[in-house]
DNA sequence: ATATAATCAATTTTT
DNA sequence: TTGATTATAT
């Protein structure tokens, strides 16, 4: 400490912060670590930090290192500092994510791992089309190998911080028969060729060359005065490596999190940074933020009573000034339906009463659980919207445009070149693009070049040559036309002259009027960025939509994606054991993965400020399958001092909970769904013989029921056709509706069809009727 | 080259 | 059940 105290007690950032907030903000030197409980302020501790240093000229902007995990983070921590301390901000180019640090850093040191600087970055979709080209390469089954295994474990090297070369043989065993290590090394050169990386990249690179190039660690190591890092619990390898290294030298990095807010360890997080921060750094100072300001004490209770069934926690003990509120409502209902109806009665019910429909969410555990509100709220005609679907980015038509400014800008872009090559149809098919293809690969050079030089063979067929050539040639105007030309223009322009709006307006679809708006909006959005290349950039690494909030609506999202939001009223929903906690995470992660869903209930459950509805359906349609469910049990590890039950059902809540602990493991006899493995059949042949009738399949029929032969497997059988199907016969098919079979082949029919005319359809896929 | 039929696979998600 | 993807038929 330089500056005397005082000077550093009246400074307006301080003003409105407890004791440990202020501890937090002034102890700027040594390694710090902050433990932020859910509410108690973690961000405005954080952001007074970055002004103190500023404000008391510890350091520039520029020689502040300050990451945080999205965007959104990024932007909120941005502006809030540029409130405090002025247009300083301005001047901290090194605050973002770890991604768009690590791409900006990957540019300057590009050639040191053989890319060019103006590399693009692929998202996942490019990524995989590109792996799904290795494999068809390496001759591999990708029914058996599907690229997204290969896609999701190069992804978890690259979390890990492995180079190809440093994949044992174990690791390589888990894809293609011991080939994996070997597909990710074609990969990486693949990606080389491209002069591309994909997201994890950006950070392995980086970790590269700071472990093989002294000269650049110690410049950044002396450049970093201080390292700033939010929600430290949900770093992973990389991160961890990346943050060891630059803190080395100074080591005044100051890590903030929640060890009880981890959940993201299926992507590579690593809670255990947390808590070995201490030993990572010795010295360092631990600083417990307990204080809640966002919810009722019984809503703390609620959440501190499911969490302390975790263990080995850093253990925090929120506490808050608050009134009393109101209890935790947990509700038994009879099945999902039952469930959006109520959740809808209760949300109309309190917006009478005048509370705003923004200040209400519901938060399910998995996306698809979004649909059954949407249906329902779609019925009665409540506000509402569903966060976390599609990004703007992600859509079709955005990825279309993008695309040709990718071809544009960056010629070796081959991924993006063949997604536009057809787009809008111009009769380029497969055989047209193979040639190309072939082309490229004989001559080593993009597709782009192939295909203006094939142009000089006679390789094509005529119509494919012209096609190809006013493409080329448009390509060629476009890139001079950058030269003197305001971006947008530019793809106003491309989007024209390529047919690729005019594709949409002939399209007469109830979705091709707002793709066009897209459009329209993404030519807006490069207004604000300087050049091709910066707005490029952005589309790649800021993935996220603007939600434009007109009318007030209630939201409806994943725990996942509330995480750091508030609500005044939250409907915690589908809090049934094989739901909440998953099936999933049980099987695959045992107790670990447990633990990590019990997090998620906590998170789930801080989100609320006066309010907290949990809501569990005895039940529940699972893939077209009835299944009977329990509650889950978080509910029953809810404190009964802090929770109002009620069931809908006779016999009411206590039924449920009598069942949990009158057998240990209640779900040994019990076989629920996985959506795989023999468990899920089981679970299926039950509910065939017993549809709707879940709940007496589970409780009285002891037998596991036989396994069902199912469709498949009879189709599977090949020629031997169903004996209760002749000529002339009604049936019903799915898609076609009702018909007379003409003619019988096999397990083939030929079926004349009241609205759809003559097809031929597989047996299997017709009922008599 | 395209439209249509069959098959598959279904947590969480950022960058 | 639904939707997305792939294989097949026209």
């Amino acid at each position: 400490m330089t500056l005397p105290v005082e000077t550093d007690n009246n400074a307006p950032y301080l003003s409105g912060l407890n004791p440990p907030q202020r501890e937090a903000v002034l102890t700027s030197e040594g390694p710090v670590l902050v433990l932020a409980g859910a509410g108690t302020g973690k961000t405005a501790a954080l952001t007074a930090r970055l002004a103190h240093l500023l404000w008391t000229r510890r350091a520039f902007p520029s020689e502040i290192l300050a990451v945080t995990f999205t965007n959104k983070a990024a932007r909120e921590m941005k502006e809030r500092v540029g409130r405090l301390v002025g247009a300083a901000v301005e001047g901290m180019p090194w605050l973002g994510t770890f991604h768009a640090i690590g791409a900006k850093m990957l540019r300057r040191h590009a050639e040191l791992v053989g890319l060019q600087s103006n590399f693009t970055i692929l998202d996942t979709d490019d990524q995989l089309r590109l792996i799904k080209q290795l494999i068809l390469a390496a001759d591999l089954d990708e029914k058996r190998w599907p690229a997204r295994q290969l896609a999701g474990l190069i992804d978890e090297w690259k979390n890990k911080g492995l180079t190809p070369a440093e994949i044992g043989a174990g690791e390589s065993e888990r894809y293609g028969g011991g080939r994996g290590a070997a597909l990710y090394f074609l990969y990486q050169e693949r990606l080389k060729a491209l002069n591309a990386c994909d997201f994890g990249d950006l950070l392995l690179h980086m970790l590269v060359i700071l472990r093989t190039h002294r000269d650049v660690l110690e410049s950044y190591q002396q450049r970093f005065r201080y390292i700033l890092v939010d929600e430290y619990q949900d770093t992973n390898a990389v991160q961890y490596l990346w943050l060891r290294l630059l803190a080395q030298e100074r080591k005044n990095i100051c890590c903030v999190g929640d060890d009880d807010q981890s959940i993201y360890s299926w992507r590579g997080a690593l809670v255990e940074n947390i808590l070995k921060f201490e030993k990572d750094f010795p010295g360092a100072k631990v600083i417990k933020l307990e204080q809640n300001y966002r919810s009722t004490p019984h809503i703390l209770a609620a959440a501190s009573g499911v969490i302390a069934n975790n263990s080995g926690r850093l253990g925090k003990t929120l506490w808050t000034d608050k009134d009393e509120g109101e209890k935790v409502k947990v509700l038994g209902v009879w099945d999902g339906p039952e469930e959006a109806r109520r959740v809808g009665e209760e949300m109309e019910g309190l917006n009478r009463g005048g509370k705003s429909f923004d200040d209400m969410a519901i938060l399910v555990r998995a996306q698809h659980q979004t649909r059954e509100f949407e249906d329902r709220f779609i019925a009665i005609g409540l506000p509402h919207r569903i966060l976390g679907g599609q990004r703007f980015y992600e859509r079709m038509e955005i990825r279309d445009a993008v695309a040709y400014l990718r071809v544009i800008a960056q010629p070796a872009d081959d991924l993006a070149f063949e997604r536009i090559v057809n787009t809008p149809k111009r009769g380029l098919g497969d055989k047209a693009l193979a040639k190309v293809h072939q082309y490229a690969r004989a001559a080593q050079v993009p597709l782009t070049v192939a295909a203006a030089r094939i142009l000089d063979t006679d390789e094509l067929t005529p119509q494919a040559r012209r096609a190809l050539g006013n493409l080329v040639g448009d390509m060629a105007r476009w890139r001079s036309m950058g030269n003197d030309l305001q971006h947008p223009d530019l793809a106003r322009i491309v989007l024209d002259e390529s047919g690729y709006t005019a594709m949409w307006q002939a399209d007469r679809t109830a979705e091709a009027a707002g793709r066009l708006e897209n459009l329209n909006e993404l030519v807006r959005a490069m207004e604000e960025y300087e050049t091709l290349g910066a707005f490029l950039e952005h589309v790649s690494l800021v993935m996220d939509n603007e939600t434009n909030a007109d009318e007030p609506k209630v939201t409806i999202m994943t725990i996942h994606a509330a995480k750091g939001l508030e609500f005044d009223t939250v409907f915690l929903v589908g809090w049934e054991e094989g739901i909440f906690p998953s099936q999933r995470a049980l099987d695959e992660g045992g107790l670990a993965s447990l633990e990590e869903e019990r997090r998620l209930a906590y998170v789930a459950i801080t989100r609320a400020r006066r309010k907290a509805f949990i809501l569990h359906a005895a039940n529940r349609r699972i893939y077209g399958q009835w299944n009977s469910s329990i509650p889950s049990r978080f509910v029953a590890e809810l404190p009964e001092a802090h929770i109002d039950s009620e069931s809908t059902m006779t016999g009411g809540a206590s039924l449920w909970q009598a069942n949990w602990s009158e057998r240990s493991d209640p779900f040994a006899d019990v076989s629920r769904g996985t959506g795989r493995g023999p468990g899920w059949q089981r679970a299926a042949g039950v509910d065939m013989k017993n549809p709707g009738g879940a709940f007496t399949s589970r409780t009285f029929s002891r037998e596991p029921a036989r396994v069902v032969e199912s469709r498949a497997s009879a189709v599977s059988f090949g020629a031997k056709a169903r004996d209760d199907l002749s000529l002339g016969m009604r049936v019903f098919h799915q898609k076609f509706g009702y018909g007379v079979i003409a003619e019988i082949e096999g397990n083939k029919l030929e079926i004349d069809f009241e609205q759809a005319g003559r097809k031929r359809v597989m047996d299997s896929f017709v009922t008599v009727g």
